[in-house]
DNA sequence: CTGTATCCATCATGATACTG
DNA sequence: CAGTATCATGATGGATACAG
């Protein structure tokens, strides 16, 4: 119960004190729809690894970004990323080059 | 498509070099279904993070181990596991203790 | 024992419309 | 702008039956 597809990318939008707003977040993950971005902030923020602030004003304007705990992740995603990109086969053919 | 809930079990269960056939691993994940575990170690093997091992007899016996690759998990694994560990609400409540 | 095939229930997600 | 509500759909996984 309770999936999440979107949150490393919007974790990747946050990575290094990123703030951003609920539209650049759009943006800047197209293939996400306005449900599922606001789905996933608010469950990660009900896990403390976002902080969502809110500035009373007309437009409204939220921004997001990560808690200290939610950066402290970085590490460990990145260690992740290593194994993926030292996996055997990457030997062969990591990117797809011309010729 | 293609999710996983099970994969992370299975390792768990191979970390170590240890060997486990599939009737060890349904013993020791009973939460997962034939389908789900069969299904799992074949994406993992297509994956090239388990390999699968088929002892011509009768009746059959198919041993499944990590690869060096699957192995290589560890590190990344505890590090998120350690992140997992600790996250601020651990400070109060890491388990439910009677009182 | 070690699977595969099928049917079925549930859930995650997308699309759309609506709100302050 | 920043969401929420509702409906529709396909993916995901469980149960069961069947097979070598």
């Amino acid at each position: 119960m309770l999936e999440g597809r979107w949150k490393l990318d919007i974790m990747f939008q946050l990575f290094g004190g990123h703030v951003r707003r609920f539209s650049d977040l759009e943006r800047a993950i197209p293939a996400v729809s306005q449900k599922m971005l606001s789905q996933q902030l608010r469950q990660m923020e009900r896990d403390g690894i976002v902080r969502r602030i809110v500035h009373p004003q007309v437009p409204p304007r939220v921004d997001y970004e990560l808690t200290d705990w939610g950066q402290s992740l970085c590490p460990a995603l990145d260690a992740l990323l290593g194994w993926v990109a030292a996996r055997p086969e990457a030997q062969a053919s990591e990117t797809k080059e011309p010729g």
